[in-house]
DNA sequence: GTCTATACGAAGATAGAC
DNA sequence: GTCTATCTTCGTATAGAC
């Protein structure tokens, strides 16, 4: 049962330290605040996490890549242009939920070259960015796209998103989230349409 | 004389932090190193910035904001492919250039939600994009755009640019910005040609 | 195995000597 | 006016008591 909550415990640790990536950026991120706010002693964090600060952020950074992954997958299976709302609603909502003050931790880790950062978190943030576009890549394909226009179009959605909130948070508006829209809609029926020969 | 070699040592501060922000973000830039890095005793720092570092970081942004507009500006007048392409030019050169440890500052301070980074930093941020923004919009009009459709598109570069500048980053290579180069001209071009009436 | 207490350095900012 | 020396707080990480 001490397996149970130890692991509970572990848990709460990445998850809060994705949500303070998410806010703050990596390097403003404490393992003090962290470990305080999951109620837990400074002292366990580095019983859990002998790597110390870059092991978390690593973690927390492959676990927020993965939750948002998991999203994406199943959203994509009604098809790329539902999988693509999915994906943009989302990343509105948590912008908004956080009056503009939280964004992706994945591109927090990506923009923060400091030496903790390198190495484990930034492999999970390249992982988190090649596991989203493979999926919409992939889902482009099974819906008519040709690999190489899927891949180009599976990293301009990804990108554009990554940007956006970014300029959202900027802007303290969802406008640039709201404007890529449609333009990422037009792409994702080119894509998956390139003859225009009247699919449903 | 002493005016322009005061006024030479706090550009000089400012560019360095431009510098650091673009490699490390805002909360592992400090004012110390920056100091250093500038040949100023750390006094001098808040002699030229009172604000301390929310006004050296706000400074550094509009100064790179500006310095980046500027070009887009000067290259945008061959229009807004030659505009396009020089801005996803000059982006890569400086991933490149810094073996992937730099990318922009804007973007840099878009994602730190923290407390110095709010206020000016934030603002001069959101200026920079909109800046940006509004010089690629402005050149899509002059070339047969229509307004909502130049923003939407103007929107969309400079998101994916920013967005791939970091995945860039985080891959350690250049294939994000190369694969949205093509994309990004394709909707450029049906923006300033809406009709397909065959224009120059 | 868990956690308190602490080591040690560096951060932002300032006071006061030149 | 310029800059050295310092104050205070907070960072990561660990040693050693329970």
């Amino acid at each position: 049962m001490d397996d149970g909550s130890a692991e509970h415990a572990r848990q709460k640790l990445v998850a809060g330290a994705a949500d303070m990536i998410r806010r703050r950026g990596l390097t403003a991120t404490s393992v003090r605040e962290l470990a305080k706010h999951a109620d837990a002693p400074l002292g366990s964090t580095y019983h859990y996490f002998p790597g110390g600060k870059a092991q978390l952020a690593a973690e927390a950074i492959a676990y927020s890549g993965n939750a948002t992954a998991a999203i994406l997958a199943r959203e994509l299976e009604r098809g790329p242009l539902d999988g693509l709302r999915s994906f943009l609603i989302m990343w509105r909502k948590i912008v908004v939920d956080t009056d503009f003050r939280a964004g992706c931790p994945v591109l927090a880790v990506s923009v923060e070259a400091v030496p903790e950062a390198d190495g484990p978190p930034r492999a999970a943030a390249a992982a988190a960015f090649a596991q989203w576009t493979g999926l919409l890549a992939g889902s482009l394909c099974d819906h008519g796209a040709e690999r190489a226009a899927a891949e180009r179009t599976a990293t301009l959605i990804v990108a554009a998103v990554e940007g956006s909130i970014a300029m959202c948070r900027a802007h303290r508006s969802t406008d640039p989230l709201d404007r890529i829209a449609d333009s990422l809609e037009v792409l994702v029926r080119t894509a998956t349409e390139p003859t225009r020969e009247g699919a449903s």
